[in-house]
DNA sequence: AATGAATGAGAGTTCATTCAT
DNA sequence: GATGAATGAACTCTCATTCAT
C-alpha cells in the first residue's frame, strides 16, 4: 500500500508553513517592513509559489490572522460553562492557560500584529473585533458577574475588571515583542510567576486595610 | 508695528508642525505606510520642504519621538519627593495627570508608535526604554515600597504592582487607536471614569471575604 | 533537440548587455547624465530588471570597468617577452592592435568614462591606475629600455618616449567620442594610417638635420 | 573723490568670481556633479543670486567656456606671423607658453570639461571646435608647413605632426586633472621639463640611426 | 540687489505581482 | 505545481529654479 507521495505531503503542509513563516517575519518586522520573498523562503519555497496559495501579500496577512483565531476561545467557554467552584481559580487558570497557549505561543503575537495594523485593514479589525474582543470580554465578563452575583466578589464594576484582567497579559506580550530585546530590568520575574501575581495582587487589593463592605 | 515676516514665522514654526502632521499619520497608519508626502502635505508643505528640516523619513521619525519624550516624568517626580500623604492618593493623582497631559494627547500616541517600530529601530528603541520605560517604572516603583514601608499597603510584589498600574492606561492607549474605530462596545465608560475604577479595583481587591495578613 | 529554454539563455546574456548599453550611453552622456532606466530600455528590459543583476548604478559602472579590464595588457607582454628583432616594429604592431582590439572597440571607450569619472570614483580610479595604466607604461616604457640598450634608439628619455607614444592614442580616443561628431575638419587621416604617420614620425624625427650622437 | 562704494566693486566682480567658481568645481566633480548651491557658496554669494547673474546652470557652463576661450590663440597667431628664425625654436616656445598660460591655469582645464560634456551641449562643442580646436590646429599646421618650405622640417605629414605636438601637452592635462592624485607613479618629471624632453623627442625622432632622405 | 525658504519634476531604488519555462 | 526572471508602480530623496521678503 502505497504512502502519499512525498510532494503531496509537503503541499498540503505548505499553506500552514507560510502563515507561520508569515506570523514570525509579521512580528519580528511589522506587516510592511516584510517582504513577501522572505515570507516565501523562510517557509522554503520559492517567491511565486507563495502566489499560488494566497492571491496577495494582504490576503496572506488576513489568513494568517484567522488562521490564529480560532483560538480556545470557544474552548474556554465551554468549560466556564461546567464549571464549578470558586470564580477567582477559574479566572486563574484561564489566565494560565491563555498564556501557555496563546500569549507565549504563536498565536498571541497576532495580537501585536492586529493591533499595529488595526488601522490598515479596517475590514479585518472589525473581524477581530468581533470574534476576538468581544466574546473573550464577554467571556469573563459573564465570570466576574456570576462571581458577584454569588457573592465570592465584591460588586465591582465588571467592565473595569475585564480590563484589569486582560491588561496585564497583553502588556507583557506587547513589551515582549517590542522592547523585550532591549529592556532587560523592567520585567525580571517570569512571565508566569508575574501572571500569578497580577492575579494574587487584584483579588486581594493592594490597600492593608480595605474596608470590606 | 513691525511683526516678524511671515516667510521667517512660517520656518520656526515649521519643524513642530512636520512633526505633528508625522506623529498623526504614524499612528495612524503605521511609519512604513505612510509616504513623506502626505506627511509634508498634511503640515501644508511640498514634499521637498520636509527634507529641509529633517534629512530623511527616518530621522524624522527619531525626532518626533523624542520631541514626545520630555514627557513630564521629571515633574512627576518631583511631585512625589515633597508628597506626604496617603500614597494611594498620590498614585491615583499621577494616573489621572498622565492620561490627560500624556495618554490623552500627542505624547502618548507616541508610545503606541514607538512599540510598533521598536524593532526596526533599535538605537530609538534602547533610548526609549532608558528615558521612558525605566525611570517611569522606577517612580512607581519607588512610591509603592514606600506605601509597603509605611504599612500603607500590603507587602505585594512591587513588580506586579508597578505593572498593574501601568497596563491597564497603556492599554486603554492602544485600544483607542487601533480598533477603537471599529469597537464601539468593549470600552464604554470613559477613560477618566474607567481609571479611577481600575484603581479603586486594584486597591481593594476584587475579593469580598480577602483574608487579610 | 532540446536548446536551452529562452529564459535561461536571456538571463546568462543580460549582465553583459547591460554592461554594453551603459557603456554605450555613458559615453554618449556621461555617467550622472545617463538615466538607469535608459540603461535598462536600451539592454532591452525595464528598469528593475537592471537591479536584478546590478544593486546600483555605481556598482554597474565599477562592473563596467572591470569587464573591459581584462585588456590584453597580459596579452601584449607576453607577445613582447617572446619577441626578438626591431623594437621600433614591435611598437609600431602594439600600437596598431591597441587600436584594432581596445581603442576601436568598446573597450577604449571605457579610458574616456574612467578619466572623466576618476574624481568621483576614486577607489575604482586607483584600481584602474594600479591595474591599466602602470602596468601598460611599465610595458612600453620596458621596450623602450630594451631599444636603447640595444643601440636601436638613442638614450633618450624613457619617460617622455613613453607618454609621446601613449598620448596621440588617447588623444585620438578621446576626440573621436567627444567632439568628433562636431569636427569633420581636424582629423581627416583615418585613425590607422594616422597612427602609422605618428608613429614614423617619431621614429625618425622632425628635423630635416638632425645631429645623430 | 569718492571711490566705487564696495558693493558695487564686488558686483562687478561678481560674474568672474562665479566662473571661477564653476570652474573649478567641474574640473573636480564634473557638470552633473556640481551642485548649484556649491558654485554660489564658493563664490561667496547665496544660491539665488548666481540667478541674477546667469539663467540657468546651463547658462553658467556656457559662459564658463566661453570666458575661458579668449584664450591666446590669437596671441600666438600674432607672434608666429612676425617671427623669423628656426620654426622648431618657434614651436617648443609656443608650447611652454601654452603650457604656462592656458594647461597650467584655469583656461587649461576647460578643455578637459569641455570634451567631458561635449555630447551634452552640443552647440557649445562646436562652438569650441571652430574657435579653439581648429584656429589652434590651423596655426600650428601653418608653422609646420612653414618649416618644410623652408627645409627645416623634412616633408612629414602635416597632420600628423600637428597632433604629436598637440596631444602629449592634452594628454598631460587629462591626466593631473583624473588620475593625478591616484598615481604618484608614472608622471615623475614635472610638467616643464616632460615638455621639453617631449619636444625634443620629436625633434630628434627616437631611432639612432634613421636614414635622412 | 541679495537671500534662502519653498517648490516639484525627476532620479535611483524597492518589491508585490505576473507568467514563461 | 514550482520556479525565479521580469515587470513597473510607487516610494524616498535630490536639486535646479522661483519668488516673497
Amino acid at each position: 500500500m502505497a504512502t502519499a507521495p512525498v510532494r503531496q505531503r509537503r503541499k498540503d503542509a505548505r499553506p500552514q508553513e507560510l502563515l507561520d513563516a508569515a506570523l514570525a517575519l509579521f512580528v519580528e518586522k511589522g506587516f510592511a517592513a516584510t517582504r513577501s520573498e522572505e515570507i516565501a523562503s523562510r517557509a522554503g519555497v520559492a517567491k511565486g509559489t507563495l502566489y499560488r496559495y494566497y492571491p496577495s501579500k494582504d490576503e496572506l496577512f488576513k489568513a494568517m490572522v484567522r488562521d490564529n483565531l480560532s483560538v480556545h476561545i470557544a474552548e474556554s467557554a465551554a468549560l466556564a460553562a461546567q464549571y464549578e467552584g470558586a470564580i477567582a481559580d477559574l479566572l486563574r487558570q484561564m489566565m494560565r492557560d491563555w498564556w501557555a497557549k496563546v500569549g507565549h505561543g504563536n498565536a498571541g503575537v497576532v495580537c501585536k500584529v492586529m493591533m499595529v495594523e488595526a488601522r490598515n485593514f479596517p475590514e479585518l479589525a472589525r473581524f477581530y473585533v468581533d470574534e476576538v474582543i468581544q466574546p473573550s470580554q464577554a467571556l469573563i465578563g459573564s465570570l466576574v458577574e456570576r462571581g458577584i452575583r454569588t457573592g465570592e466578589f465584591r460588586p465591582v464594576s465588571v467592565e473595569a475588571t475585564v480590563h484589569m484582567l486582560i491588561a496585564p497579559m497583553l502588556h507583557m506580550l506587547l513589551h515582549e515583542h517590542s522592547f523585550g530585546a532591549f529592556d532587560s530590568c523592567s520585567i525580571t520575574m517570569g512571565p508566569e510567576e508575574l501572571l500569578d501575581a497580577q492575579m494574587a495582587l487584584l483579588l486581594h487589593g493592594l490597600l492593608a486595610d480595605a474596608p470590606r463592605t
